[in-house]
DNA sequence: TTTACTATTGCAATCGATTGCATGAATTTT
DNA sequence: AAAATTCATGCAATCGATTGCAATAGTAAA
């Protein structure tokens, strides 16, 4: 088991500072280039490597940043935190992320740990059922950065990076009204979050707009979960009048609904045509292929990461940018396409 | 913007040395339990958080345990990182989180940042392209321990943690074999990673043992990528000879592949039966249903993590155990159950 | 009453890197 | 040649928590 070199024994070695080797390492304007160079070949060969956690304490910052998301395990999120740490990695940050698996306890919990680990900014997508922010207070207290990406919350100062969830709801079911659809169920997540709420304003309008009557009955809130897609083909199974149209605010949810009306004999999209949302990879599986909202997934996490840099070297201000908006696309496959429309 | 509380801020309010309010903060056995509550409460008060690199610093330890892994958007890894979480908060270990996505290149890089950032112990699970273990050698030599778990390497001390992959292989194709496959198309990742070798070793296996031959052509090595399922589709419709069975190596990749061949005529499992890798919840989206086996990830990140820490306690010595090796299952499903069989 | 423990608490050094403020040497300006 | 700059480096304090080694008070044993 080999010792740990430190700058004092490069020191040692060359008769020098520790504070010349210091600075010498952290490439200091002031010191000779020579002087580098001997020092920087000094430290490779003794096989230095800075301690961490002396210069954080020293100079009380991380270049850390955390990440909170409610789950790993969607197409999703993976390619956002590729973004992130396209980004953060460039800029020499590091990333520490944790699930919250769509509790708020956990979300809680994580954000604890973020705090007390001392990271310089925070990137958030909230749980199914986080309602308030005090867990968040700490970091605003202290002066460090939150921004929040995709599933955002109200009452927060700070930057929010979205996509607009309204005209993709919208989008998505006026499609489906052209199409031929009048009886157009929306199966959302919950309600308090900003995605699901506003995608449900755009269904709204997308109806009004098209003359159609806006029936509370034709809102489903569920988990999202394949199961609940599955319990949901067994009610749409039971309506008396039975929907035309399926707009359902998430693709893994989506293909297993899709699955299990095909199963109890309905066709679609002839006799229900859907739409997903998110283009997860299984949305081409499926079959017919479904129709679903693309999502900039990998840029969300690039320019959350990028503004929050930005911020902490100071060439941005977070709280005066509010909220960034990226563009999301309306993909039109075989599920929602009836044969007679057009 | 607040100011940062430390044990000396709350010693002088109490008229107590800092080393008392260490002492009393870590629940010291030296320390009057009165002392200990006044501290507790005040430091309640007063909003302190203790300094993590300060700590770090001075115990020459981080309490925190780096996670290597190829991908996190798999259904798999993300519950393995579920499991692992949930065991690391239990023992008040943190965890960092880095993807190679696949390239050795990444995964040096950020086994360099794990060394740099101290890690107490190191859990991998390697990239497809990854040859050797030069840079692991690191924390070797510095007594770091590191875990393989999934796809391990070979010539390596140290704890693994893997399922019985040449079983799994054996099972699958031995199913095919008796649902009567006779000509069996093995679509595989990286022959280097442990994983796909040993259910190479498997499929040949069951084809001696079922007095089958085995053909060199009937080995396709992918990337296993959904679009690799599609060439592989594209290439079973070109072959003379076509197989009757598929043994996939990841669920993804078969549910495409399936898809594809459904599109050009293929009737599945009739004309071709087909068995996954992974239980992913995309194989009970598919139709027909996909076979496949099923493998315990939340109980492998579990197990890993556990050791891991077992061997920082020193409860465990992780270079004595030298292989953990799960159970693993065949879920038998509609893609691989011929009508005409058994 | 003296000695021997035990229970609590404090002192002060330590972990390794950073940085404001000198210091001394070399160079330029007057 | 003296004064003013510039360049390169060192001194020493600092960040906050931990811990070996006292020190003190209180209690029990002799």
């Amino acid at each position: 088991m080999e010792k740990e070199i430190t700058i004092y024994d490069i020191a040692k070695l060359l008769n020098l500072s520790p504070a010349t080797v210091s600075r010498a390492l952290n490439d200091h304007p002031a010191i000779n280039s020579n002087t580098k160079s001997v020092i920087a070949a000094k430290a490779k060969e003794m096989g230095y490597r800075s301690n961490t956690f002396a210069s954080n304490l020293r100079r009380q910052r991380t270049d850390t940043i955390g990440v909170i998301v409610p789950r790993l395990n969607s197409h999703f999120m993976s390619t956002v935190l590729a973004g992130m740490e396209k980004v953060v990695n460039k800029s020499s940050y590091n990333l520490i992320i944790s699930q919250s698996l769509e509790s708020v306890k956990k979300e809680i919990a994580n954000a604890k740990t973020m705090f007390n680990s001392r990271v310089d900014g925070l990137l958030v997508s909230v749980a199914y059922d986080t309602d308030n922010t005090d867990h968040f207070d700490a970091f605003v207290k202290r002066g460090i950065p939150l921004l929040f990406f995709d599933r955002v919350l109200e009452h927060k100062q700070g930057t929010s990076i979205i996509i607009d969830n309204t005209k993709a709801g919208y989008e998505a079911v006026s499609h489906l009204i052209e199409q031929g659809c009048r009886r157009i169920l929306y199966i959302t997540g919950n309600l308090k979050r900003n995605v699901y709420a506003d995608r449900l304003k755009g269904y709204r309008l997308a109806l009004l707009e098209h003359g159609l009557p806006y029936l509370d009955e034709l809102v489903m809130v569920t988990d999202l979960s394949q199961e609940a897609g599955i319990e949901a083909a067994r009610l749409i199974q039971r309506m008396d009048k039975k929907p035309d149209g399926l707009f359902i605010a998430n693709d893994l949810c989506a293909v297993s609904c899709m699955s299990a009306l095909r199963k109890n004999g309905f066709s679609i999209p002839d006799d229900i045509a859907v739409v997903g949302f998110n283009n997860d990879p299984v949305s081409v599986v499926i079959e017919p292929n479904l129709t679903t909202i693309d999502y900039p997934g990998e840029k969300m996490g690039e320019i959350a990461a990028q503004s929050l840099i930005n911020h902490l070297n100071g060439s941005l201000d977070i709280q005066n940018t509010n909220t960034i908006i990226l563009h999301s696309e309306l993909l039109i496959r075989q599920s929602s396409v009836k044969k007679g429309a057009n």
